[in-house]
RNA sequence: CGGGGUGUAGCGCAGUCCGGUUAGCGCACCUGGUUUGGGACCAGGGGGUCGAUGGUUCGAAUCCAUUCACCCCGACCA
């Protein structure tokens, strides 16, 4: 399998698109705007979901399941809500086919149609403060801390492979609270678990902060969010953490009698990551020879290959590498042993570096000989020989050298990719040579956001929290400002 | 949804303008042999309703119409 690659820098979109293909990652389907999530992929994406759906339970949530449909009414109960989804939503008419009359195929049956239509969730808010106003009486019944793990449908007309896609696979969790104090706690410490994962684990450092009105999820009161830059110089929104108030409880009804014996409204949070991450881990660490997966989220962390040129050969190798998966293992770390006489070594070399498996082992007659083994690291391309005592130990140390050098590259990138701008030409330019992130005074209306969007396609991406207050004049209108905020363009 | 582009073997492409034997090439695939520490070599071989539908024609990958998918740019959105 010959992989040719675009490079980053001939044009970085064709080169992601290339990479989720030819690493096996996702594909195109028969569907429009919806992907096929290859195993390589989902491979990825159930050790992402793993790690959170234990720091979800960690931080006293519980998993539930609601259904795909909701019905239609259930949307136009929160106005705002239903003005941010109508316009992407998927319908179901009917519930039934018949044989064509033609007798070619089916066709939708006209006497099949719904009474009441159901849309396919674009997220599920509805359906669930509905459900909760049953669950909820008295303080007792408080809080609520739930978290489902589902698709979603979002009507795009333009679609990315993981980036942004018709359907996708998320966790939306969705907790009620007796107090606005409570609620809003919830909120920040969800957004302190995302920035967590995605720091530690995804080695992707994130900007954590409010959005901005123009950028708030439509039902919330406020939008916390953690923002990535990537190696193009576009941000990307990779969890987002709302504070819905009484919003959805007021539409749902959902009120219960605290310990004073009156009826109030619940306070509402939702939180959510989605298959998204994917092209966040994708676009921040891979390189032009391919994808590079941090040592935590690799499915294979380790790859053998033994380089042979006899059965015999073969045979004495493969012994070793017996004792040394054991070991591997022992230290709880994945392994693979590629001894398929199919491939020659160089090959395989070329292919486990795209598909980004952390650390590669060579090992032949000479080692057998010398008591060593090639290693390779795939975050540097770097080759070393290491003694083959101890070798789990220093193998592990490995794993987590890799893990920190990504993270402090992408670091490191982000920092160098920063700029502060106090005039609209500084501002543009910047927006047109580098990219990145731009801090900047903004006078804090929505029309100026709108404006500076419409000029320059850049959008405020984060309000960092505990942000450093300081007088300033507004990038762009040259009104009084407190505050700088983060603005890139975004995908 | 508007503008542009592309659909020919698993992948990448030529052929289309100017219709005419059996639709080619590279990689991949299969068989045999030699090979194996960074994508091996030689020989032989298999694989195509030319995106789909309809039309024009004695004859269509090629001309016409419709349609679908994907990519890029915009609009929309998170």
């Amino acid at each position: 399998m010959a992989k040719e690659l675009t490079t980053r820098v001939e044009n970085y979109s064709q080169w992601y698109n290339d990479l989720v293909i030819k690493a096996e990652l996702a594909d195109n389907s028969a569907v429009r705007g919806c992907m096929v999530i290859r195993p390589n992929g989902y491979a990825i994406w159930e050790k992402m979901q793993a790690q959170l759906d234990k720091m979800f339970k960690e931080t006293g949530h519980v998993n539930a399941y609601f259904p795909l449909f909701i019905p239609k009414s259930f949307f136009s109960r929160e106005a705002s809500h239903v003005e941010g989804f109508a316009k992407e939503c998927a319908v179901v008419t009917h519930y039934r086919l018949k044989n064509s009359p033609d007798g070619k195929g089916v066709v939708v049956d006209p006497e099949a149609k719904l009474e009441e239509e159901y849309i396919v969730r674009p997220t599920s808010e509805t359906i669930i403060w509905d459900t909760y106003r049953t669950w909820i009486q008295s303080y007792r019944d408080l809080p609520i801390l739930v978290n489902q793990w589902a698709n979603v449908v979002r009507w795009e007309m333009r679609t990315r492979l993981f980036l942004r896609t018709a359907e996708f696979l998320w966790q939306e969790g969705h907790t009620a609270h007796a107090t606005r104090e409570e609620a809003i706690t919830e909120t920040e410490k969800i957004l302190d678990v995302y920035a967590d994962f995605a720091e530690k684990w995804m080695a992707i450092p994130v900007l954590k902060g409010l959005k901005s009105p123009n950028e708030r999820f439509a039902g919330a009161v406020e939008t916390y969010c953690i923002e990535a830059l990537m190696q193009d110089g576009k941000a990307l929104q990779a969890g987002t953490s709302h504070f819905l108030g009484q919003n959805f409880a007021k539409a749902f009804d959902v009120q219960f009698l605290n310990k004073e014996n009156q009826l109030e409204y619940v306070w509402a949070t939702s939180w959510g990551v989605s298959t998204r991450l994917m092209g966040a881990l994708i676009m921040s660490h891979s390189d032009d020879h391919g994808l590079v997966i941090p040592p935590k989220l690799a499915p294979t962390q380790v790859v053998i290959v033994p380089i042979y040129k006899t059965d015999d050969q073969l045979k004495q190798i493969s012994e070793k590498v017996v004792e040394i998966m054991a070991a591997l293992r022992s230290k709880g770390i994945t392994v693979k042993y590629d001894d398929r006489d199919t491939f020659k070594p160089g090959w395989k070399f070329n292919e486990h570096e795209f598909k980004g498996i952390p650390v590669r082992i060579a090992i032949g007659p000479r080692d057998l000989e010398n008591g060593t083994v090639e290693v390779a690291r795939r975050d540097t391309l770097e080759k070393s020989v290491y003694q083959i005592t101890d070798l789990e130990t220093k193998i592990e140390h490995l794993l987590e050298s890799i893990q920190q050098n990504l993270y402090q590259k992408a670091l490191a990138f982000r920092e160098e990719n920063t700029f502060k701008a106090d005039t609209w030409d500084e501002f543009k330019r910047i927006l047109d040579t580098t990219g990145g992130f731009i801090s900047a005074h903004w006078d804090g209306t929505p029309e100026t956001e709108q404006k500076i969007k419409d000029e320059t396609k850049a959008t405020i991406r984060v309000i960092p929290l505990n942000n450093k207050q300081e007088e300033g004049k507004c990038i762009y209108t040259g009104n009084p400002s407190k505050q700088r905020v983060i603005f890139a363009r975004a995908y």
